[in-house]
DNA sequence: AGTTGTCCTGAATCTTGTC
DNA sequence: GGACAAGATTCAGGACAAC
């Protein structure tokens, strides 16, 4: 199960959790190794004393010691050190994203933008189920803020547009996601019945986070690898993972939990793809393949443009040609053209656009 | 209209916009003295060329001088001066609200942060309309953030939690507000017929704030005026307001429209509340939550059809792929399918629509 | 009068491959 | 790396005209 990938002169350990501090652990890996960064950092939270339901039970919050910071200096200083490692770590195309609430996010976002990091979006996990606020003194803090950035401006990204609009009934995802926290027999517990870690991340958040900004391969890492939720959704996912975690409990749980996680099937992992993966065609392979004539017309999506073909697969209308493309673009006095979904041909008495044509040729490519 | 009241030696300058720099007139008003600030500054968008839908019209972005600054340093040194002068105003009870995007949020609460205010929430404004991302490179764009802050850890601020309770229909104002962005009548219009403002904010996210943390007869600062939203809003809910504005264009309009304003205009209150509509739940959710599994089949009602669910929330047959929908049409050699009542799936021996599945979604969400 | 269809617009860090 | 060309890409809602 576990694989180790070379790279240079330093080996990457592919799906296992290494222990210690974060920063430390970063530092064995190679530069620009991994394609997405998944952390979700301790809160600061700041919680004075505890906290009690109308009913008197205690609020069982976080009060770990990982999550304590004497001031926002420290805080900043700790955040600004592993981001500066993360940044390191990751590929030219290579993306992170953050979490975290009010306490913390601020100082997150405000570090990614110091350190050239590129904010790509900030996302709001809508919790469907947060917990009430029992004093009534402030509004009930019923999301968290995740914030997704490429390695620097102008970096490339990976960005699944399609995937996550099918995921969204067909229209485009939005930055605000409606999710459940986890809860229920996802969540996991010790042996005392308790819950394991008190931050668990539900799994359907990872789900959304991954499918849409990684491939099948990816190598994803996460520094606050917790009880693994981002090494459980990778691996069902097809990705590769990398988990660092301190505390010896939460690695235990994590690796038991690892242990029993099924990669999904290969049909299964498929996803809606776009256009722009598709191979390009050029519009001339049409005519010298006599799908279409030199000389025939072809007529704007409206019906009120027209052009004639030319045998080097250039278009001519009154007074110009040029690319299918081109003369759309001028004939319409618009900026630019997808001359493939404007222009269109005559069969059996239809109108049928010439776009038709090219995924002809496309599904002959993908059969052969 | 016009009232003054005395405090000290300095008069404060009750129900007008004063002109000029929001931190030289900030310096002009007395210490103490506000119990609330709403405050929209420059969100730093750093937009570089054009931006065209797919329809080949141009975006008519914010280009406007305010907008722009060289660094991010410049915009910190901004902020800082313009906050520390907000906090002097401020009443020891009094709290400020500051609105912004992922392109200057993190700053802004950063720095309230650093000055002493004391973030009391983050609030998610989900937009029900926003603009969607053209290009399909990015998530849609569909929030932004408000941070609500008092003015030191520890100290009293005001809270009507029973009338946010009540705006909310009985249950707690949660900390995000679903509202449209400002549009049709509403969005004020210059001489020419455009949008005097480039980002007026609607009445109906002022109304939420004024309503829950100022009480009648509260004195309102807003240093980024713009089109007097904050003022027109407060004049309304019987508060006083103070706007500042450096742009005598925006001045006019503010002015013209605050005439027009009386207290309590009941139409203005109606629109603040929101329309509860049965939830839209994507099929792909019930992949995410893990109530389906990628690569289980689903089969149609009748037994005779299936297909296997993809990790995107797709469905794929012998020879075609897409939504439950549209998969359920093509087998039926039917025009339309309702996939939610025509695919099934196995549990415990049993034969279950999916459906079922959509209903325990609506019951959490509505619970909550 | 009511319904249908067209057009317009909104705080936006909005392309990619080849020569 | 820069210039140029190919070509991919949108949702909700209000105003207004057409029917």
């Amino acid at each position: 199960m576990t694989k180790t990938m070379t790279k240079g002169a330093t080996a990457l350990p592919l799906n296992t959790i290494l222990s210690g501090d974060c920063i430390e652990a970063m530092r064995t890996l190679p530069d620009a190794s991994i394609d997405l960064i998944f952390a979700d950092p301790p809160y600061n939270l700041q919680l004075k004393g505890d906290l009690h339901r109308p009913d008197n039970s205690r609020v069982d919050a976080v009060d770990d010691a990982w999550d304590r910071f004497a001031t926002f200096e420290t805080y900043d200083a700790f955040t600004r050190a592993w981001l500066a490692e993360a940044r390191r770590l990751l590929k030219p195309t290579g993306a992170i994203w953050v979490i975290g609430s009010y306490h913390n996010v601020f100082r997150l976002g405000a570090e990614l933008q110091n350190q050239g990091y590129w904010i790509l979006n900030d996302v709001v996990w809508r919790k469907s189920n947060p917990m009430p606020n029992f004093r009534g003194k402030r509004l009930t803090n019923a999301h968290e803020t995740l914030i997704w950035a490429s390695k620097s401006e102008g970096s490339k990204y990976t960005f699944n547009y399609e995937a996550l609009k099918a995921l969204n009934e067909g229209t485009q995802m939005r930055s605000d996601w409606v999710l459940p926290i986890c809860t229920g027999h996802e969540r996991l517990k010790d042996a005392n019945g308790d819950k394991a870690h008190p931050t668990q991340k539900p799994e359907s958040l990872l789900h959304r986070v991954l499918l849409g900004t990684t491939n099948p391969g990816d190598v994803v890492l996460d520094p606050f690898f917790g009880t693994g939720t981002t090494g459980a959704v990778a691996k069902m996912l097809g990705r590769d993972w990398i988990g660092i975690e301190r505390e010896a409990a939460y690695r235990e749980v994590a690796e038991a939990r690892l242990k029993r996680i099924r990669k999904y099937d290969r049909d299964a992992l498929a996803v809606t793809t776009s256009k722009r993966a598709e191979p390009r065609v050029p519009f001339g392979q049409l005519v010298e393949r006599g799908m279409l004539r030199p000389g025939e017309v072809l007529t704007s999506l409206n019906g009120q443009k027209s052009a004639k073909v030319r045998a080097d697969g250039t278009l001519v209308a009154d007074d110009v040609k040029g690319s299918i493309h081109q003369v759309g673009a001028h004939l319409e006095g618009a900026p630019s053209c997808n001359g493939w979904t404007y222009w269109c041909f005559r069969r059996d008495g239809k109108t049928v656009p010439i776009d038709l044509l090219r995924q002809q040729i496309r599904a002959e490519m993908a059969a052969s």
